[in-house]
DNA sequence: AAAGAACTTAATACCTGGTACTAATAGCAG
DNA sequence: CTGCTATTAGTACCAGGTATTAAGTTCTTT
């Protein structure tokens, strides 16, 4: 039942992290030690109280709420030519990568190019039924990404080809080919 | 600056929803009233002390993680099997859709899709390098979007391809092949 | 204007889950 | 036995409350 030193603190970091809830009291009995004895293995692992780390998890998932509404994901429109060309910038902020690494998420890149593409529709409706998308370099927190949009075909059918290229200064971090549907109202974007 | 007792605890519950991790002292400031009279008016609308409230932010979030990678993702996690298969469900809310017509955004349901790609890689780094999706059906506010994740092939360079499609009821909504690239720190997601 | 109800403030005892610190004890190695 | 690490105990104190009793303060209504 009672492990040695280094092994109880190698375990409490463990339980710890799988369930931040749980008490002094609940690990010293886990643990058949005294609550003070949890106490000094906490301060030596830097371990903070429970009540802090709640805390800390529900922050997390504050910004993670955030992360969710993405109506501000997409970029300021700095030119636009319909049915021809237009240009967007986004910053990438914390609400957009990674926590771990700081790199943006997929999703942002192709959001922010994939709602150029369907402003750039001169048509009531205008939605994407297909894309093709590469990314060719990570994009870092901080990092500007400036994305150009083109239309490339207009066809007769309803359909409107258009490709994104995204950059961080030269360098192109996202292409993307996507078939936008306008006005019949029965695709999806 | 004094606002009558239902107009102060209206702001009161508002404040509170905005702001879980505010005290009652914060509080009592902020209404130029006593901190007892902030204690009632929280009981009269049964709203917790600040430490229940931030523990209810954080247990809402540990509900849906239990792995790291999970957090990442946009939608419910209802299963997981890593490097096997996943399964995300995403209730379509107003800040999915375009106003004009309650069509949900084609990037919504790309971060649902991508996000579970990326969760289902087991490994510390994964990201997007590729992706050909299609938009099969509009899917509108309020629809429930059930999107499923599955390995493809694991190819030995590094490199994953996941497929995923989206359903709401029987009706496929979404498709999607994607490359996830892992571990190498050179790529885009 | 006086009475009463509603609202607000004050004061005090107590609670949880700790921190910070001091001191005593246990167990074992040399 | 000495010395050292590890453990346990105990006390004072803290934040952010609950719960309760009591005392004002307004507002209203008669």
């Amino acid at each position: 039942m009672r492990v040695p030193k280094k092994e109880r603190q190698r375990l409490l970091q463990e339980t710890i992290e799988r369930n931040p809830f749980i008490k002094d009291e609940e690990l010293s009995k886990q643990f058949s030690v005294s609550i003070q004895t949890i106490r000094l293995d906490r301060m030596e692992l830097k371990i903070p109280e429970v009540r802090e780390r709640i805390k800390h998890v529900a922050s997390e998932h504050l910004d993670e709420v955030k992360s969710l509404s993405m109506s501000e994901v997409i970029g300021d429109m700095i030119d636009l030519k319909l049915d021809d060309s237009a240009i967007s910038v986004l910053d990438i902020e914390k609400e957009h990568v990674f926590s771990r690494n700081e790199i943006a998420r997929g999703h942002v890149l192709f959001a922010q190019a994939n709602s150029l593409a369907v402003a750039l529709i001169n048509d009531e409706l205008a939605l994407t039924t297909k894309a093709e998308i590469r990314f060719s370099r990570q994009v870092h927190l901080g990092e500007r990404v400036v994305a150009k949009a083109r239309v490339i075909k207009l066809r007769g059918d309803g359909r409107t080809d258009v490709t994104v290229e995204s950059y961080v200064g030269e360098e192109r971090v996202f292409e993307g080919d996507f078939t936008i549907y306008r006005r019949g109202e029965e695709e999806q974007a």
